[in-house]
DNA sequence: GTGGTCTAGACCACA
DNA sequence: GTGGTCTAGACCACT
């Protein structure tokens, strides 16, 4: 499991675990019912405090992204995930708007953001000058 | 000038107005060279401190989409605005992507998620059950 | 005369002239003697206030750099310019050390740093890549 | 960290403490990394307020010289430090401008200008009668 | 304890 | 009246 943290980034640390772990789910490295490294192994090998990599943990299992077990520890949700609820769909369309609203100012194409969106979604690195 | 903030939104007021403004540019309601309101009259109209929406404009300042005007006050930006800069470029890239991330584990089509990214573009509210 | 005024830059408008009008000194298109623009042709030719032109034209007689004459209105010193004062060399240095200081953090050469200082003295334009 | 303030002058309280750590950085009394006091702290040093110092910062970390780390709080620009932008040499310039023009008008010679240019960069004290 | 945000109220330079 | 600066005091998120 890579895992690259910005200490500098403006975006919590906890905030930086929980994405790449979903990333993980999304990209499938990560898998139903896979363990997750305990709080102490992930917070020593990322150099962090327990607290935070608990917090990430916390986060997503009250979103329903992961179970903690008391034997098998964190482990990725084997059942159902959640699914698209209102609450998700306005996150993505407040986000969405204002990405595309400085994007339309700064004078991009509609054809490059969707692109740009397009590639996101498959996981693709969009190069410069493409 | 239309204006809603969300006092009890997880994102700062400043950055709430700075994001409605660059959407009044995107939108055409606001055209290069337009005077703003000044810091004290928006304050009172959004009856907040006058601070909060110093910081929006700073924030729009530094970034080039405001200028302020010694005998006008504060304007958008009469000139050229920012281009598609390498940062702003990653900043929407890593939006999107974590965005879409969660998307595909909550099992988003990808068909769907584009056409949020269309709708957003183009200004329309994407309705539920469309 | 010619005068350019920036009306987005953060020193004061009469401050500008005010410079502008030293500058027209050293490079000598203006000469001891010479009147100057009266306050209302000044503020009418830049288009604006009468206070402002005037606050620059005190700010240059307090320093003895221009008088007031009754009948010739106002004229660049005829008589002994101010020297090399104690307050002027500090003026210079302060701004001097910032300014050298900054350069240094950035990586400039101290031969760049001292071709700009000796170019500007010269009036000359330093072009870019030279 | 010494650190001077003129609550006096007409520059800005948090100008003066910016450019205080910026020629502590070209003294190389802080380097790359290097953690700077937190804002409560320098603040109860210089017996300014808090907010005074964060501004100073802010701007420094606005210009690239520091950077907030989540663990270790404000730090010295530990990678690469901003370099001769066309922005800041325009900025040297235009001050140099000003400051020559004033020193040919009070008679300075090119040689006297030029040695203190040196100085500054040096970070000699030119004395006077010297 | 750290920085980030917000409020409230004040003075000043500028136009 | 405008923005710029400074103070003072408060709460919060994060580590």
């Amino acid at each position: 499991m890579f895992m690259e943290l910005d200490l500098q980034s403006e975006s919590p640390i906890y905030t930086q675990i929980a994405e790449q772990l979903i990333e993980g789910i999304a990209k499938g490295d990560l898998k139903p019912g896979d363990a997750l490294p305990s709080v102490r192994s992930l917070a020593a090998d990322l150099d962090i405090n327990l607290h935070t990599v608990n917090k990430a943990y916390q986060t997503l299992k009250q979103e329903g992204f992961l179970q903690v077990h008391r034997k098998k520890g964190v482990v990725v949700q084997p059942g159902e995930m959640p699914g698209v609820t209102a609450g998700f769909k306005d996150k993505v369309q407040r986000q969405l708007r204002a990405l595309s609203a400085e994007g339309i100012v700064r004078g991009m194409a509609e054809e490059e953001f969707l692109r740009l969106c397009q590639d996101a979604f498959n996981r693709k690195n969009t190069k410069e000058g493409e």
